[in-house]
RNA sequence: GGUUGGGUUCCCGAGCGGUCAAAGGGAUCAGACUGUAAAUCUGACGGCUCUGCCUUCGAAGGUUCGAAUCCUUCCCCAACCA
């Protein structure tokens, strides 16, 4: 059984089918994060009304809770949170960025100071791999160094090379039955770098390739740059994941490039914070200007949220701290991500993928400007 | 009627002679969020012609170089005693 079949291609953009253990992921695919196996607020069943495909869950935080003894004693994560379709999990390389201040990096692995009671714990790729394997996710990732940009070219080589070291250690571990490994490809937004990376992580025994260490400080147009120059390069029989990103636009910008999967914490992470998805940007629902509104957030969405509520009463939820807002915001913004994924795959199977983009790409650039095209932040 | 404790910027509440437009919460307003230490975090929050000035700490007087802070009288509030 292939596990990755590329259905039908216009340009770079790819509509691809994923078979994986727990299920087929029709691709270009948004994959919610669920990172201690629960995507926030969510149940299972509205997981998949919602129109999720597969989720993520992070093996440094299922590491140190539940930990192991309780996702063997239920045989997986699958069984315990009671979510049947695929899962992909990260390996905790991300931690090695976030967690940065609290670890201690060495040949060997990474030391982090768990953030909930100060205690170290120590992450190699064979523990990274042993705990996926506990976890029994569908899709593994190698453990790789995630590194803040703006960055030096020595710190970026020295963190993409590492990264191989790693992911040839990961990958001569035991395996999983049916579990598929992906390695990540390292090197900033410098083409020399990403080559190098591509040409080391491809000569590993893959089942995908993910691109790492972008939307980690630089501006849009450099992520984009760099995908447009690594993309068409990326073996065309592997699935090309996307770590992390992105808005609306960077999604439709990396499929445009040739990607075929993302996920990202912005629509679940947004909607508990009262940032609502739309076409037109991200609405605060808790601004003033909201709160006599009888408008649904989208009057074109077909989710529960827009089909039922107000802006001022969603806006009243936020202000109560209703746990109903958060629930609702999640919900729209998921069927947003979704909706806008399936539009993208029935784009490129119907020839019709450069008039989607010609039309969304101009909309989606005014809606979601990133933080230097806002003035915000200044990259040096 | 008496005793005691109080009245502080939208609310709660610190301050008890200068470093006070006044701590800290809350509310309000705005912003951020990209392989989740995030139902979180940041900023603003008396007014103005804004590196300074003006008006504010129950009211009115007073002491002092200087008062939200000390004194006098008055007005309210709370508890207790008659």
């Amino acid at each position: 059984m292939k596990t990755f079949e590329v259905l039908q291609t216009q340009g770079h953009a790819r509509r691809g089918r994923l078979t994986l253990k727990h299920g087929v992921v029709e691709t270009p695919v948004f994959m919610p994060v669920g990172t201690y196996g629960a995507v926030k607020s969510m149940a299972p069943w509205e997981i998949t009304e919602v129109g999720s495909q597969i989720i993520l869950g992070n093996t440094y935080h299922l590491y140190l809770r539940p930990g192991l003894e309780v996702l063997r004693q239920f045989k997986g994560l699958h069984n315990w949170m009671g979510w049947s379709g695929p899962i992909l999990t990260d390996s905790g390389g991300f931690q090695v960025f976030s967690l940065s201040e609290r670890k201690k990096m060495t040949e060997e692995g990474v030391t982090f100071q768990s953030p909930l009671d100060g205690s170290k714990h120590h992450l190699t790729p064979e523990i990274s791999a042993e705990i996926q394997r506990a976890i029994g996710s569908d899709i593994a990732m190698v453990l790789d160094e995630c590194v803040a940009l703006p960055a030096t070219k020595e710190q970026l080589t020295k963190a993409l090379e590492l990264s191989y070291r790693w992911a040839k250690r990961f990958l001569e571990c035991e395996r999983l039955d049916g579990q598929k490994i992906f390695g990540i490809v390292q090197g900033g937004t410098d083409h020399e770098l990403r080559k190098q990376s591509l040409e080391l992580t491809v000569s590993l025994p893959i089942d995908g390739l993910a691109i790492g260490g972008l939307s980690v400080g630089e501006p849009h147009a450099q992520m984009i740059d760099t995908l447009a120059y690594l993309a068409p390069q990326l073996p065309p029989e592997l699935p090309h994941y996307l770590m992390g990103v992105g808005t609306p636009r960077d999604i439709l910008e990396a499929v445009n490039c040739g990607i075929d999967m993302f996920d990202c914490v912005l629509p679940t992470r947004n909607a508990r914070n009262g940032g609502f998805f739309t076409p037109n940007g991200l609405l605060n629902i808790r601004n003033a200007e909201h709160r006599l509104s009888e408008l649904p957030i989208d009057p074109d969405c077909a989710c529960h949220c827009c089909k039922n509520f107000s802006r001022s009463y969603l806006r009243h939820l936020f202000s109560t701290q209703e746990i109903l807002g958060c629930r609702l915001a999640t919900i729209h913004n998921l069927h947003y991500y979704h909706a806008f994924m399936r539009e993208i795959r029935q784009a490129i199977e119907t020839m019709a993928f450069p008039a989607f983009y010609e039309h969304w790409s101009p909309q989606l650039k005014a809606a979601y400007p990133d933080a230097y095209e806002r003035g915000i932040k200044k990259f040096e």
